[in-house]
RNA sequence: AGACUCGUGGUGUAAUGGUUAGCACCUCAGAUUUUGAUUCUGAUAGUUAAGGUUCGAACCCUUACGAGUCUACCA
């Protein structure tokens, strides 16, 4: 991999960084669940922690008691864990709220920070200053009546970053500090001069954190004691994974749970690694995925079947071949013999069962139909998957529908005359199955689509193949597509088989 | 509107002033195939535009155009 973050490290380094200082962290504000686009922070810091051989911590960044919680908290450690990531360190942006505390009157000292009050009127007198910060900390004062403002001068590019907000009044239970606090850091505050405590030597973020550098790095020199930290951290902004219309966004994802849209986190129409984890994707392909995609600073739009067909890829060589049918149309084999005890074996593994009567789908027979049709007709030979080659003379209707597709089995035919191949199930031993089948949620103009609920098909699979199903595994349907057998007697469909008809 | 950032085939990326702009996906052909899948081979297609600097520019400079982010007591 090369690109222009680890350049950058690098040209650091040749410029007097010392390698061991290097030191990374991801951090996350628990407010919401880890999805697809954080594995690109997880995985940038995480390989670079791995290429330079250096630190990495997992920072909880909780410095906002209305939106965080110890749910989110665990949520984030038990995915990071599941992607297989190790980090040195787990920290806490709330552990630090007694240094940020001191830091920032220190500051007002310096006639770098003051109180304004909620009608904007500024306090001048540094003393004053001090005594409304103690008692906005002990909790006097109202949300809201006062805040802490950094001085900043002309030096800022931006005026939007000008006097920004350092502390606001929260009377609300932090789900760490409980009622510790009254007052909370603002993530401008709190940011850099938590990567400046843990000597994060280059802290990653996403594009929109740009305009905020300059303000980041006027922090950093505001409090810079070099007998501390030598080195000043630095902000690198990469831009984030963005995938077509689908929702990626934490508070989406609350407000959908809240709109009682879905039910869980591991909803599968969302892309958080939840519904991954329920889906039975290997982490690895998540993670090689968002390698192959790189590291810009462009604002970029990937497509989703790009991810599937990633995922796709790489399960289909490892995942075990079924038979379903869909929508059953009986076909009675004119010719069949029988065998003994009626079964095929497959691969010496497993064995299924085979009677006269057997059930195809629907789609696969067509009566009249031109040439680029492949399947079952009065024309085409087809062979039953495992077993020979059919083709049909005659079909029953009942109130003008087909009901029944009479065929002759022929063992010897030409290879090259057999059109193509198609799943069925013997009638006699066929056991019904459900599926859960879905769209992903997205959102265009402000609108959720697809949010109906997740639609439940039946299918019908050998008995055999049924009483070995196991739990928690991939499975591919023949011509269908790809499901995960996520509870008894129910599959959950991950993808569609690719189709060119 | 301003500030900041970014513009390489349809999509995602590579090329750090030096061969014919490379790779992957998509699409389209052909081959293989007991999955119209997979696999294999090949094809199509690109430096936003106009100037400038230079022996030489995707890369440096200027302007225009386009896109994104921000202008919160969220992060």
């Amino acid at each position: 991999m090369n690109n222009f973050i680890i350049k950058e490290i690098i040209n650091d380094i040749n410029k007097g960084l010392p390698i061991d200082k290097l030191k990374f962290r991801f951090a996350p504000e628990p407010n919401g669940v880890l999805h697809l686009g954080h594995v690109k922070a997880i995985y940038i810091n995480f390989y670079l922690a791995k290429y330079f051989n250096s630190k990495i911590y997992l920072r909880l960044d909780d410095t906002n008691p209305n939106s965080e919680n110890i749910y989110f908290v665990k949520n984030i450690i038990k995915n990071i864990k599941w992607l297989g990531y190790e980090y040195s360190r787990i920290t806490y942006t709330s552990d630090y709220f007694g240094i940020l505390y001191n830091m920032a009157k220190n500051m007002i000292k310096n006639g770098k920070a003051f109180i304004e009050t909620k009608y904007g009127k500024k306090i001048d007198d540094i003393d004053k200053n001090l005594f409304y910060f103690k008692y906005m900390k002990l909790g006097h004062y109202k949300d809201n009546d006062f805040v802490l403002r950094a001085y900043t001068d002309k030096s800022l590019p931006n005026y939007h970053i000008k006097n920004p907000v350092m502390y606001r009044i929260r009377h609300k239970k932090h789900y760490r500090t409980a009622n510790k606090w009254y007052i909370y850091p603002t993530y401008d505050w709190a940011h850099g001069q938590s990567d400046y405590i843990e000597k994060i030597s280059h802290s990653l973020c996403s594009i929109e954190f740009q305009n905020h550098r300059p303000l980041y790095n006027w922090f950093i020199n505001n409090i810079y004691n070099k007998e501390y930290n030598f080195y000043k951290p630095k902000q690198i902004e990469f831009s984030r994974l963005n995938i077509n219309n689908i929702i990626t966004s934490k508070r989406y994802f609350n407000l959908l749970l809240r709109k009682k849209i879905i039910k869980s986190f591991n909803d599968p129409r969302l892309i958080t690694l939840d519904s991954f984890k329920m889906k039975n994707y290997n982490p690895e392909y998540i993670i090689d995925f968002i390698k192959i995609n790189g590291f810009t600073k462009r604002n970029t739009n990937i497509e989703l079947e790009k991810f599937e067909s990633y995922i796709k890829n790489r399960i289909i060589k490892i995942t075990k071949i079924i038979m379903a049918i869909k929508n059953p149309i009986k076909v009675i084999l004119k010719n069949f013999s029988k065998t003994k005890n009626n079964t095929i074996n497959i691969d010496n593994k497993y064995k299924i069962s085979i009677s006269k009567v057997i059930y195809i789908d629907k789609e696969d027979f067509k009566i009249k139909h031109n040439n680029n049709f492949f399947r079952l007709s009065f024309k085409n030979y087809v062979r039953l998957k495992y077993y020979y080659a059919i083709k049909a003379y005659k079909i029953k209707k009942y109130k003008n529908k087909i009901t029944k597709i009479y065929c002759k089995i022929y063992k010897n035919i030409n290879k090259n005359r057999i059109r193509s191949t198609i799943q069925w199930v013997s009638f006699k031993n066929k056991k019904s199955t459900y599926i859960y089948d879905y769209k992903y949620l997205y959102i265009k103009n402000n609108k959720i689509y697809n949010n109906k609920d997740i639609k439940i098909k039946k299918f019908y699979i050998d008995k055999n193949i049924y009483y070995n199903l196991k739990l928690k595994k991939n499975y591919q349907f023949l011509r269908i597509g790809f499901f995960n057998y996520f509870k008894k007697n129910s599959f959950l469909k991950l993808f569609n088989m690719k189709k060119k008809y």
